[in-house]
DNA sequence: ATGAAAGCGCTAACAT
DNA sequence: ATGTTAGCGCTTTCAT
């Protein structure tokens, strides 16, 4: 591996204006940058960025902790974060956790040894033990989505309660008063948010003499389908179920068809996301939308904010949820 | 930050040893290996795994390098790979070339410059121009799905023509002899792929008098609405379309049934990859499979192989698809 | 306008 | 069984 000193030994100059000369960091004669720049040509030089960070401190690297690749909530908002990161000369680390708060800690563990400059935190799977890490070891982090608002950290914030609102305003205009909720695994910070985001919303009505009830999915198709089959079989039916994301909307909406029982028509269906699937599955699904893209990029400005001066005071950014009504919801039928 | 001389002067120690504690490379008395690691936990000790790696020229990074991860074909192979590097110690920059090759470039050389101990390269973006680099600079690296047989690297191949053949036969058993394939954009070469391996199945069944086109889209679900709806207007109509990838099958079912053509009673259609989206949209999408996660699992284990060893023989592994039939085929109709 | 030399935090060959 | 020392390839202070 050719280096400094090979440079500078052939272009006749010391390993410092070889330094200089790449990093543009004190004057050198026209000439004598000219001789070291074609020695670098000539012999294909490439830096250690190793080395570099280790003498400045800092890797240009960041990392980007996930709960899982597959969830389509992810992708986009991956696409997001790494597009402004290369646009800065940074490189990612993409950390999946697999919603194990165990293997959130070791990928953290191990990017803190890295020396990355940066992590934006999106896994659902985040506690307490993982909040205290980040900030034991003082390494700059972004938090997207983690619920506490109170804590002192750089945070993306999602407002569920906006989009939750629209859909149950639509829901009861179209006449529907027994709407139930079908949520994430309980477990997970996002899925528990969005219940209790759900259920002030349903307060919030309760002059429209609401009735409600909250069953447990799994934040993926399986569960939703699982979840709607047990509602079929139940003595009374909801009009309209609203459902803590898109694949469980998906999976709920596949079994009441399967049972027979048509959507909007019979039961109205709301999911929470906006994935590209729901504009795909017919009839396509009135959902909440949250801007992943936009969320990714800006938790990456935000990162990149705190990189560039750590003294800036915490940084907050509320993403709001809107409702985009397509095909799933209706008015609800008079026998029923 | 805490470093070895820190560790070593308070355990009383010289900072190899504590290196050889660490690494747990030489023998250490048990009381001494026992002092050092109490001061490293008292001292909340992390390696510095920059300057490790600056030393021993390994870094236990690697990159993959895919071309858009909001393409449902990624997610799975990223899994793969991110799994099992983070099983042998591997950590993983992810690099999106956006289906840009000058993108694509530019990621390989950051990459080499962070001194990755391998390069995955998985994107479609991928000429000769980033082959060349790969050699050149004397990288690891493992190609998926790069078209080039006889090239002399680490390579994964997907075997179309076994999955494409069934389909075709399949369609010919069900009476359909008049076949349209809407391919992916032209310049990309897994989608150059996928076109020749179509008509090579075309080609080897003359003999069943076979009537085809080619007609062009873009690998994403527009693409299919757009082409279909072409296919709509035009005078003669095939009875199946065989897609390039289900994302453009999708799409092009869409149109059809927007158009009033009933899927598969009218028209059959057949995609490829079998992403999560074929069995949920309705009709359920029968397709041709490729088993993304074993072959993002397996580019990873032949990229540990030839880091272990580099005087390996070339390595290979193909992947065979398969059709996966579902309910978007059916009988050709009489009356077409 | 350029160079010498120390240092970033670690490893590893060579001593003892 | 442990220590000394010379790097790894770069940056940066201090000289000249």
């Amino acid at each position: 591996m050719v280096n400094y000193n090979d440079i500078a030994r052939i272009a006749k100059v010391s390993p410092t204006t070889v330094s200089h000369v790449i990093n543009e960091t004190r004057f050198v004669m026209p000439e004598t940058k000219k001789r070291v720049l074609d020695v670098m040509k000539k012999l294909k030089y490439q830096p250690n960025l190793l080395a570099r960070s280790l003498a400045t401190g800092k890797t240009h690297t960041i990392g980007l902790v996930i709960s899982d690749i597959r969830n389509p909530f992810y992708p986009e908002l991956v696409q997001g974060v790494e597009e402004l990161a290369v646009k800065n000369g940074y490189n990612v680390f993409l950390c999946n956790t697999d919603y194990d708060i165990g293997k959130g800690l070791k990928s953290i563990g191990a990017l803190i040894k890295r020396k990355i400059d940066g992590i934006i935190v999106a896994s659902s799977q985040v506690d307490s033990s993982v909040i205290k890490q980040l900030f034991d070891t003082n390494v700059i982090f972004v938090l997207v989505d983690w619920c506490k608002r109170n804590i002192k950290a750089d945070s993306l914030y999602f407002d569920y309660k906006v989009g939750i609102a629209e859909a149950i305003s639509h829901l009861i205009s179209f006449g529907h008063r027994n709407i139930y909720f079908i949520s994430g695994p309980k477990e997970l910070k996002t899925a528990e948010i969005r219940i209790r985001n759900f259920m002030d919303v349903i307060e919030s009505n309760k002059s429209n003499d609401l009735n409600y009830k909250i069953l447990e999915g799994d934040h993926k198709i399986d569960g939703g389908f699982r979840v709607a089959q047990k509602i079929l079989k139940g003595k009374i039916c909801p009009t309209a179920i609203v459902c803590s994301n898109d694949l469980t909307a998906i999976g709920a909406m596949k079994a009441l068809q399967t049972g027979g029982v048509k959507v909007p028509e019979d039961i109205s269906i709301i999911g929470l996301d906006n994935i590209a699937l729901t504009e795909i599955v017919s009839p396509a699904l009135t959902t909440i939308e949250l801007e992943r893209y936009r969320i990714g990029k800006t938790a990456m400005e935000l990162l990149l904010n705190r990189i560039k001066n750590k003294e800036l005071p915490k940084q907050t950014c509320t993403f709001k949820t809107k409702l985009i009504i397509r095909e799933s919801t209706s008015e609800r039928k008079n026998n029923n």
